[in-house]
DNA sequence: GTCCTCTATATAATTGTTGACATAGTTCGT
DNA sequence: ACGAACTATGTCAACAATTATATAGAGGAC
């Protein structure tokens, strides 16, 4: 249930289901993704549910816009997944279940190239990040904690992004190197 | 299209369901959860696609066992999916979802409350995965690199484990404590 | 003029996942 | 003798997510 508390945390300011999945495409990216097709039939559910309110608005360029807001319902639903405490045990990494599997491929060529194609996944992330870092520590730099909280824990869940997606590339350079070693250490022996 | 293929990857040994759903309990934690109810229909959709072959087996303890194991062609499925390279992109985390949102707990208490929460959670599953590391160190001690393939990859997915998990609980730590600076601060102030 | 991208909303079909329920034999403690 | 915990298999309803498809105006590239 945490795709319709996402999006009640986003609708204390109003949005469309587009300004959604661009939030979702930027600053949610750490952690949670959606596509357009499951964000527009949500925010008609969670209407019908009062959770949310909408009105039509306008725009300048393309289509009218459909634009949505949390009602107090909304906010107390949001606050009692919060106070439930953290939910952990989903995580899923497909990645990391393809890597437990590698063996599969007989090829060590192949191998690498799988691992060097994630190295090259992280080390593009990392760059995004940091420099979403370096956005907001240009804006702050004097006070990083005097920031706002509406600030303040959307930074701490980039920090942790940063340090998970840093290990992650350490992690793959030094899995390279064994690879390879182990390669040469099996030539070596014919 | 994940989980029909990490149990392809199990299935090159012969399994039942209840099997596999251990298997998910221990060495796959790191990065993937499957229920029962999903796993038992899953063989045998999978069974008649022809990717699996079954058999009944016995058991001396309750019920009959029905096993599992891949036919030729679910080892050929599950090679293209790791030649496709590596899924990335798809992961979620709720919790950092939640830390996202955190703002709206307006009690600092109940922030701190939180965080303690996910703090021993991760503490509890760091020695989890420690415990899973000396148990291979004490059988490999000598030899980590000259493991068997079947027995390298999943010990790199450990390592990765450990890393992200020391990561978070360090993370914790010092987000608790920038918690509370910011409380005493506002605190100051008045 | 045509194609591409961006804004913007939406539906349909399919697949994946969770949670509750149903069944049943074995072993162990009390 | 009874209940709890463990082995073992499964169904069903509800919910979540993905992929493909449709529509349509505005702006820029070629």
């Amino acid at each position: 249930m945490s795709l319709r508390h996402i999006m009640l945390g986003l609708l204390r300011e109003p949005h469309s289901g587009y300004d959604i999945k661009k939030e979702f495409e930027q600053s949610l990216r750490n952690f949670w993704r959606a596509e357009l097709s499951q964000i527009y039939p949500l925010l008609q559910k969670m209407d019908e549910e009062g959770l949310l309110t909408s009105k039509q608005g306008s725009s300048d360029i393309g289509p009218p816009r459909r634009v949505y807001k949390r009602t107090a319902k909304g906010r107390r639903e949001l606050a009692s997944w919060l106070s439930g405490g953290p939910t952990v045990g989903t995580e899923r990494v497909a990645y990391l279940a393809q890597v437990y599997f590698l063996s599969e491929l007989k090829d060590t060529d192949a191998v690498l190239e799988f691992m060097q194609e994630l190295r090259s996944h992280m080390a593009g992330w990392l760059e995004t990040l940091k420099r979403a870092e370096n956005c907001w520590k240009a804006n702050d730099a004097r006070y990083p904690d005097d920031l706002p909280d509406e600030d303040f824990y959307p930074q701490l869940t980039l920090q942790i992004g940063l340090m998970k997606v840093s290990a992650n590339l350490q992690w793959c350079d030094k899995s390279i190197e064994r690879i390879r070693s182990r390669e040469a250490k099996r030539l070596e022996k014919e």
